[in-house]
DNA sequence: GCTAGTGGAGAACAAATAGAGAACCGTTCG
DNA sequence: CGAACGGTTCTCTATTTGTTCTCCACTAGC
């Protein structure tokens, strides 16, 4: 059974947690963690858990959530290659996405991607700098062609020009905000906005 | 069968007694080391390891409390996974680093870390945010007592105050920039500020 | 518009767990 | 002997924890 995005969120928790050697925490710590504020709520995700049997039943005991022995995780004999994406190119500002010539594979640790397909692109020049995304930083980009409002999303505008930007979509017109207090918004009709891909994750290395 | 949180932290407790070769405890012993009052309350504790078969029965003698010949406790089948490092707290500017109670550990890829030891920390308020580091987001710091001019440092202040500002040695002064405005440059002696670590990655998770 | 699926808040409940305190019993030793 | 010590058993109470419920917000799809 397919996991949903919270569940398999709080599965990799207390994945991690494990590996950690911490102890099997309390409906309540979990709640702490993961920024919950409602037992009742996580209830329901660890219910699933349980039902998916990835979590031991609880059988209304104090005995804090436990992942179920795992028979063998060896569906993984080489985690590395698990974390690798494709390198796609440099994005800057209103030019194409210059792509790189030999795709190269990058690292990306799983919590800074998403479930669906990503790729990685490298940033250059400033444009995005007020939301903390930096000339040479490495964004990640989940393959996707809609977005919510208040996303940050790789557009191709009418075809021709590619930009990261956050996206608010009203009817009859998109607004294209650039974290750049000196840049001006950018209207455009439905139609000439064309979404390539979310931004779910960012790294930046300082040498 | 298995344990409570409370016999758990027992047991755990007496096994590292046993590993750093005390005799065994009575139970009066105990209680104080675990801030009972109670015996009574203990005994109870002690009792489900019995029937756990984790402790040897007592029956009544004066002999203290001991675990049962260990078959074979497995000393670490860790393979110590090259990507994870250990994700130590949440600093914030000006506040002391709030460490995490349980020791998670948090993948990094190797190329947003250098070499040494390094460790993770969360980053909490805004003080850097000009410098492309926001509320929320994880830096990677390598351990180290020294810096080059114009790094970003981990920085112990006066043994109190924990900080992550770019710093700047001069001959009889350290200068300690926040990447904000909106605040002011600190100079210290620099007997006055102990060098943590250096930042060497960044990552953002956005969803 | 409507509806299903997901995710969260919060209240209320019952059971499991945890602890205090006291009394009881056997052993050891002055 | 009788005190001191240490393990046992008991009652009583408080807190924690898992559970269930209702209500609400948002999204996706029709």
């Amino acid at each position: 059974m397919a996991l949903t995005r919270r569940q398999q969120e709080i599965l990799d928790r207390l994945r991690r947690r494990e590996d950690a050697g911490a102890p099997a925490p309390t409906l309540d710590e979990l709640c702490g963690l993961l920024g919950l504020r409602s037992r009742g709520s996580l209830h329901k995700h660890i219910q699933a858990l349980v039902a998916a049997g990835l979590v031991e039943p609880l059988h209304g005991q104090h005995r804090g959530v436990r992942l179920v022995a795992q028979p063998a995780r060896e569906p993984a004999p080489e985690p590395a290659h698990e974390d690798l994406l494709p390198l796609l190119g440099t994005i800057a500002a209103g030019r194409p996405i210059e792509a790189i010539a030999e795709p190269e594979q990058i690292a990306v640790p799983s919590h800074l991607r998403s479930d669906r397909p990503c790729y990685v692109l490298q940033i250059a020049g400033d444009s995005l700098c007020e939301a903390g995304i930096l000339d040479g930083d490495y964004v990640v980009i989940e393959q996707r062609d809609h977005a919510r409002n208040g996303e940050i999303v790789v557009a191709l505008i009418r075809g021709e020009d590619v930009t990261l930007k956050r996206i608010l979509q009203e009817s009859g017109r998109v607004l294209l905000y650039p974290e750049n207090s000196a840049m001006q918004a950018m209207e455009y009709h439905p139609d000439e906005v064309l979404i390539q891909g979310v931004l779910v994750g960012q790294m930046r290395r300082y040498r």
